[in-house]
DNA sequence: ATGTCGTGGACGCCACGA
């Protein structure tokens, strides 16, 4: 095989709110959907925990990163788990005051699948414009970009995606009601150039394009009946390098897996990379 | 179809995060 050749890959990123309460749910979709890799958020719970033997038995290695019972990270994949990274370079942690030491938190985990580099992520939430988790937020996105910036600078064939739960509407169309949202985070001004930041070092935010808008949605609320009334937020997204952007081949988002009992509040967000 | 769901710790509920 040429060196430079690659296979077909799909990608697949899922914040599944807690592995142990979803386990036969994601199993059951993996089969279903026959995705090579699957990125996984908010798995809630320690690495000792973690239901490993469930994805071996159907054929996909796993590597996860929890420290206890919130965030988690976790990349399943059949076509290879190589060089796994725990926290990306720079990756700050959460300190309650700025004296305070950073914790550190789940957030991130990376490993080289089918010859891609992936990423999966749990951006931080940010809670309320005045809160701490804001500015957090904020610092946590830059750091990142600043590392994709470098990846990208050192290897302009770099082939790295990093997808996950991003908790950033880039646009007012990815919230069902923009006046429902003022004063909130998730569409605020620096959380969207936050966002934005990536395409301008040269990353392409592949999902959008094959599922676009309005009324398309990645995140439906558990309260308030959200879901049935189809009020929900785009804010699960895959942003890879130009490299692989290019191999880009479509994109899904399975909003049927929001459904019934037992759904976690995100649906499973797919791309096929030829 | 459906007025939320998951975690841990001390209980049969509460606090917390989303």
């Amino acid at each position: 095989m040429p060196q430079n050749a690659h296979s077909p890959l799909s990608l697949a990123t899922w914040n599944v709110n807690s592995i142990r309460a979803r386990i036969d749910r994601v199993v059951d979709w993996i089969e279903r959907s026959d995705v090579d890799v699957l990125a996984m958020q908010e798995t809630k719970c320690k690495d000792s925990q973690f239901p490993f033997e469930r994805f071996e038995k159907i054929g996909y290695e796993v590597a996860h990163f929890g420290l206890n019972q919130w965030n988690g990270v976790a990349i399943a994949s059949r076509v290879g788990l190589d060089d796994v990274e725990r926290a990306f370079p720079g990756m700050p942690g959460f300190a309650k005051d700025p004296e305070a030491e950073q914790a550190q938190e789940a957030r991130a985990i990376s490993a080289v699948c089918g010859g891609v580099r992936v990423w999966s992520l749990y951006v931080p939430n940010g809670r309320e414009l005045t809160d701490r988790h804001y500015p957090y937020k904020l610092e946590w996105l830059d750091r990142l970009r600043s590392y994709a910036q470098k990846q990208l600078a050192d290897d302009a064939g770099v082939r790295l995606a990093m997808v996950g739960d991003w908790n950033v509407a880039p646009l007012d169309e990815d919230v069902w009601d923009m006046e429902f949202f003022e004063g909130k985070t998730h569409v605020s001004a620096p959380e969207r150039e936050a966002f934005d930041a990536f395409e301008a070092a040269g990353y392409k935010e592949i999902t959008r394009g094959f599922t676009p808008g309005p009324g398309v949605y990645t995140y439906w609320d558990y309260t308030q009946l959200r879901f049935p009334k189809k009020q929900g937020m785009r804010i699960d997204f895959q942003v890879v390098s130009p490299a692989l952007a290019e191999r880009a081949a479509g994109a899904e988002i399975d909003r049927d897996e929001r459904k019934g009992n037992g759904a976690s509040d995100h649906a499973p967000v797919i791309v096929r990379f030829e």
